[in-house]
DNA sequence: CGGTGGTTTGATCAAAATCAAGTGAGGTGG
DNA sequence: CCACCTCACTTGATTTTGATCAAACCACCG
């Protein structure tokens, strides 16, 4: 029972791992470290020299231009990797930050480098996740350049929904949503003001309930009408 | 003087490759193909065997909602490698097709497989490229969804250039620039008309030519302070 | 109990979309 | 070689979506 079962778990999901890559896995250097809601855990422009993989909680990645505008490029759950690009791009080109108090799992990119390295399956299953994380882009990418508001913000709930549901945290149609409107406004590119009488409007039709920071879908079925939503990118069955 | 050599030399930008490195690229199996503009490449939901690079021409990523409307994800000049995610997630999640006529050299996946395996520093490389990739979407992301018509023509423009550029494609200020007016307005999340409008602004200000599918930057400087330009994303030199 | 974020609402404005109608250039077939 | 067809581009008029500006309100927290 090691410490890094979490790790095996999610990794599992993609490929199957046999007993020396489970103990490769196992035999990681880890180091969990607590982080505060709103902390920056790394940002555009650092040099890191390990990455990270988050064990609880709830992470973000963003982008902010020259005119200050933030952008909110994705929302990580429990099971993520946010950062592993960081193993072959010397400089980050983002911020990344919690959203929630969270737990970290910090593993030292000479270690990694060893591990692709000298295991082969290892090496497949992580750059898969990469792709993953890339297509999730692509997505995101569709999203907030065509699908009006509304649409957009069922498509980023559904998403949510999808990964939560995926690492066992959304098993009902209620899970912990902890963006503020105005992180919503900057996932979806548009402003706080209007991710409120979007909200409205949502809540009005009776297909969400969104109070607290807990989410509850209400009517799933015309939330995923509204988004459009393929589920192809998520990439989540082995095969796909 | 292999036929493998365009390969080489865009893959030494990256990093240094020793005689073994090299030897293993060009024993690369790869086949040219000749495709027509407008051409389908690869479709969404697609499953593949081979990855392509782009020999000559000029090649897009894109995807197309449920209701229909399309979002282009990303261009691509000579000596990319816009579908090399295949190699490890098994169906595309995005179409990819020709913006001019050209021509692409087809790698097969078992022996890119085979490769990544045995040569640790080509996986590096090969990796790293798809993480670049992925950076780009976040840029892509972070122009859609928080800059103004204007300053986003101009972003799509200026990553071009830089683009070309770096494989000496745009030695002046001058390149071939093959979208339609309908292609940037998906490609920016606009409409054609309002296209067709903010490059007649453009125009009017002395800051770039555009005719029959030839860009001219009239005004480079204040081009790139439009864009609100940082080139960090592109990871174009091997430290950062 | 006052301060501080986050949320809500109203009024107004602006950017971009939509609708509608040409123009113009290249390519093809009679 | 011209007529015409198609596709890209252009422009005007109007509408819509979402932004901006401004002001409360509310809940939690120290």
């Amino acid at each position: 029972m090691s410490n890094n079962d979490f790790l095996v778990r999610r990794l599992r999901t993609f490929a199957p791992l046999n007993d020396t890559d489970i103990a490769a896995v196992e035999a990681l250097p880890i180091t969990k470290r607590r982080i505060d809601a709103r902390e920056t855990i790394v940002a555009e422009g650092d040099r890191i020299n390990a990455c990270c993989i988050v064990y609880e909680g709830f992470v973000c990645r963003s982008k902010t231009t020259v005119a200050g505008k933030r952008q909110i490029l994705s929302v990580h759950v429990p099971g993520d990797m946010p950062d592993f690009q960081s193993l072959f791009l010397e400089v980050m080109d983002y911020d990344m930050w919690a959203l929630t108090d969270c737990t970290l799992a910090f593993v030292p990119h000479d270690a990694l480098h060893r591990l692709v390295r000298e295991n082969a399956t290892l090496m497949a299953v992580l750059w898969r996740d990469t792709l993953v994380d890339a297509a999730a882009f692509r997505e995101w990418i569709v999203n907030v350049g065509r699908r009006p508001a509304v649409e957009r913000m069922a498509h980023l709930f559904v998403e949510l929904k999808k990964k939560l549901e995926a690492v066992g945290l959304a098993p009902d149609n209620q899970f912990e949503f902890p963006l503020t409107q105005t992180d919503i406004a900057d996932a979806l590119g548009l402003t706080t003001v209007h991710v409120n009488r979007v909200l409205k409007l949502l809540r009005q039709e009776g297909i969400i309930a969104l109070k607290r920071n807990k989410l509850s879908i209400e009517n799933y079925p015309r939330l995923v009408e509204l988004a459009g939503f393929d589920e192809l990118y998520l990439h989540q069955s082995p095969d796909r």
